[in-house]
DNA sequence: TTGTAGGCGTTATCAG
DNA sequence: CTGATAACGCCTACAA
């Protein structure tokens, strides 16, 4: 069933039947009645893939995200999904892991399938060394590039990131306010956003005018356990009395291990998470934690999208900053001094 | 850059280029080289559009799940895409969201860009009106459906799922084994899934001669807020000693009940989650939960859609059985009752 | 081993 | 308002 069939049955031209399909050009409202009657009722569909090869375009949009499974990511799939559905667009989607080589081969991948864009959900993309990012900057020559959560400077990308800096920086601040002497940051991996989060701390912790031995940090992987078992070694060498982290699940950790050594939370030990994720509330006391509104990030990434696709000039770079959300982990003071900020 | 240009420079035909390109035919070590290397230089890469349209095919799988966030979702979709790109496919997501109409439309959005088969991912997108599910039906008269943790009888319709009338049936006989008396069941909705489920509690319940007013069930939807506050009203009425639930979420709110009233978990109030996802392990005690083992079932969902793709036989419906893993809000007894079954 | 030519189903440009 | 026809880029008989 083609669209030489149709025009056949309606006894026009297929050039006639094609311009009642893309609305384009002017029919008689007759003709135009009869071939959508007759598409009705033979069900025909255009051939999506000889529209693709003629306009060169099938409206689809390659998102690469590390670990669709990871929740944050997985929130943020959803919401670009959604947005780019409205809009007209599919999603390809396409799960790399951490590997670097993977990354580089699966964006090539996308590239060759012919999307119209690419989104890449997930600071991971984004490497220190600018020399591994040249294939982003590639790929940017071809389509737009947008990132999530990630920065990187070059014609044709652009980003839509939370201030993980000043959110770090401002929440930690907050905490040092009331009256922690000794700041811990955990964190999991170094990607773009990890370096920026890791600097905010450390930036609060130097306004403080705190000495280098009276905060620290640490990178932790893996499970909840693991975490466990780091702060459990990192507690006989070091002292700390709040602790930051970078997502929820490693505040979830630093909570199993306040409970586990009988210190109570929030009073001796002060717990921040960071993504407000569904993990906050799963636990007792509940998780306070830093939201960087994703969905608004997602949103924003799409509107930068659609104004690259159709050519019209859009902000490299866009940053939207960050909600501390106060729950149990946190004391009443902080609580106060997030709601007068 | 299409294969004309590449022809030309090499200084031979179209279809010498095509050949190499594909693996087709035989070509001459010389010229496969040459044609390499050109192509290799020039960057060149097939026009997946044409090629899809001369194929009809562009080796491409549509995924529709109602919202790929859920976490539950969220890991089926992981495993999916994984599989299927480690064999060639990719895949475009549509998130459906739970309005019937919504998700019949996306269905027959999804089959008119020419996907190879669909995905149904999650047990939401069976009806349990037969009448409801025509699209389906119809849907799997042009390309293989596959439905993750849902069952429909049809031709060209695969069905990979968990046992999930038994794992309710089994968990269910397991608690009551360990004198509680009085359970509650707890779900979401009533998907093809959550019927199962349901009835493998009330099967249990009446295989121990249980009495209508010794077991309760009801359902729940919203926050865990709403599951607390569900429970509250609930216990005003009846008594229950177990709570059993279609997900982990649901038995985090119930766990949150527990310690509001004041009830010993395990002890006096034993409960049991289902999926086994990372929620189990944030709360105290940890969550007993019954394990869909959903990686094997997306496997086994992949395997079943190769085979139909190549036009092999294959089983309509496979169901894997779930395992328990018990952690800390099942008491002890119904450990070793897991242990030695 | 290599080349030629037709077909895949649209859209778009021109004439009429 | 409508129709004929040329792209779009690839694959694959079939011919050489």
């Amino acid at each position: 069933m083609n669209i030489y069939d149709i025009s056949r049955q309606a006894g026009v031209s297929i050039a006639t039947v094609s311009r009642v399909l893309n609305g384009s050009g002017k029919v008689s409202e007759a003709t135009r009645e009869k071939i959508l009657s007759i598409i009705k009722e033979t069900g025909y569909t255009p051939n999506a893939f000889a529209r693709g090869l003629g306009l060169n375009t099938m409206n689809t949009i390659g998102i690469l995200c590390a670990d669709s499974s990871d929740p944050y990511l997985a929130l943020a799939i959803y919401h670009v999904e959604q947005e780019l559905r409205s809009h007209g667009y599919d999603s390809i989607l396409c799960c790399t892991g951490y590997d670097y080589q993977t990354k580089v081969k699966y964006l090539e991948l996308l590239l060759s399938k012919r999307v119209d864009a690419v989104i890449l959900a997930g600071s991971t993309f984004v490497e220190a060394s600018p020399a591994q990012n040249r294939h982003i900057l590639d790929a940017a020559k071809e389509v737009p590039v947008i990132i999530i959560n990630g920065y990187l400077e070059g014609r044709g990308i652009y980003c839509s990131v939370c201030d993980d800096f000043d959110a770090l920086r401002a929440a930690t601040k907050r905490v040092l306010d009331c009256d922690r002497k000794n700041p811990l940051y955990l964190y999991r991996a170094l990607s773009y956003s990890g370096r920026e989060k890791l600097r905010g701390f450390e930036a609060a912790c130097l306004d403080y005018g705190l000495s280098r031995e009276a905060y620290h940090t640490g990178g932790v992987n893996g499970s909840i356990y693991d975490t466990i078992n780091f702060l459990e070694e990192l507690q006989k060498q070091k002292h700390f009395d709040m602790i930051l982290t970078s997502d929820d699940e490693l505040a979830i950790g630093a909570l199993k291990f306040a409970r586990a050594r009988g210190l109570s939370v929030p009073e001796e030990m002060s717990i921040l998470g960071f993504n407000n994720s569904r993990f906050c509330v799963c636990c007792d006391p509940e998780l306070s934690s830093i939201d960087c509104q994703l969905s608004f990030i997602c949103a924003n990434a799409i509107t930068l999208l659609l104004k690259a696709l159709k050519g019209e000039p859009a902000p490299a770079k866009t940053a939207l900053s960050a909600q501390i959300v106060v729950r149990g982990t946190t004391d009443t003071a902080f609580a106060r001094a997030c709601h007068t900020a």
